[in-house]
DNA sequence: GCCCTATATGCAACTGGTTGCATAATATCT
DNA sequence: AGATATTATGCAACCAGTTGCATATAGGGC
């Protein structure tokens, strides 16, 4: 039921249409969520049947209607019973682990390729991540809001478990190499 | 697609049957791979009409029937061209995140209680991984087989961004308790 | 004139994971 | 004697995410 809470969690900043949540999620939010516009729509729905949510229909001129959702008091009601209820943690599954003790039977080399892919994502994702960091930082000076600092404490997760991966990567590649297991 | 390749990764280091292959998920890869011993059968009935498994009846006595499976050489095939094949990195997605961002509606004094428990899931987290590990160390003299060494790696992945998150952490905590934000 | 991108919305089918329930025997604890 | 845990297996319903497809308009580039 995260999705929902999402939602719920943007519409309680502002009143927002579904292709604006959609395209939240592809920028502020894609650094730690990710979501679809079909499952924003149908998520919408829901939460509009279920009366936490108000569509306003909203004619344009030459481009289709849209919809604009508020959230209702029931809505941040749920949103706040959400917050302070308990989360369960996040399962971390991770295929390039299963990978690495699968290749016994593969071989080594085989999965090279594989690996390599992996790190330049990882090292492309990190770096993408320092460089929204500076911009934040330069943002900065106008003074941030309190979802502003939020959202700099959510990169800041983003870099400390980029930077660890990153570490473990190398210490996987000295494996690979040379057969050096890390203490 | 992932959990069939997990379990032909565990079926190609030996002979095993659903009972086991579950037990192997809540102990050994407890720490990267999750899976019920639902979801386990279903995916042994699927790789079996899939030719990827053999399944050997083993009548018992006073106990039920039990299957033991093993991985044909289809099934071996199919592994090893998982293995090279790009695998699609994981999303990222953190309850928490939404929560601490949701928060400034609430209030910051109400999320408290749930962001302790969460650090303290956290901190148990590490301290048996750290557990784990010790113990790795201590069976390390009577020497290592290769997937020992691998189950080491994953080992190492879950301290670091373990620590990595609990350092995480701490900068939250700083910001709940006093506004103070990490550079 | 044609293609692509952006705006704006949504349905339908499928896949994978979760939850609930069911069966059946032995061993062990109280 | 009865309760609980362990071994061993599985179905069925449900829920969430993915993929494919569909519609409709406006504007810009080739």
């Amino acid at each position: 039921m995260a999705l929902r809470h999402v939602v719920l969690t943007v519409l309680a900043r502002g009143d927002k249409t579904g292709y604006e949540i959609t395209k939240a999620f592809e920028t502020v939010y894609s650094h730690f969520w990710r979501a679809s516009h079909q499952q924003v729509y149908r998520e919408l729905g829901r939460l509009s049947t279920d009366g936490r949510v108000n569509a306003t229909l909203v004619a344009q001129e030459g481009k289709p209607d849209k919809k604009i959702y508020s959230i209702t008091k029931r809505g941040l009601e749920e949103l706040r019973q959400w917050i302070v209820a308990p989360t369960q943690i996040p399962r971390s599954q991770y295929d390039m682990l299963v990978k690495l003790l699968g290749c016994n039977t593969v071989g080594r080399e085989q999965f090279r390729p594989e690996f390599d892919r992996i790190r330049s994502i990882s090292e492309e994702w990190l770096r993408m991540l320092r460089d929204m960091r500076r911009e934040c930082l330069r943002q900065r000076e106008q003074g941030w809001s309190e979802h502003e600092q939020v959202l700099y404490l959510a990169l800041r997760r983003g870099l400390l478990l980029g930077e660890a991966q990153m570490r473990w990567l190398k210490e996987v590649e000295g494996y690979l190499d040379s057969g050096k297991l890390p203490d």
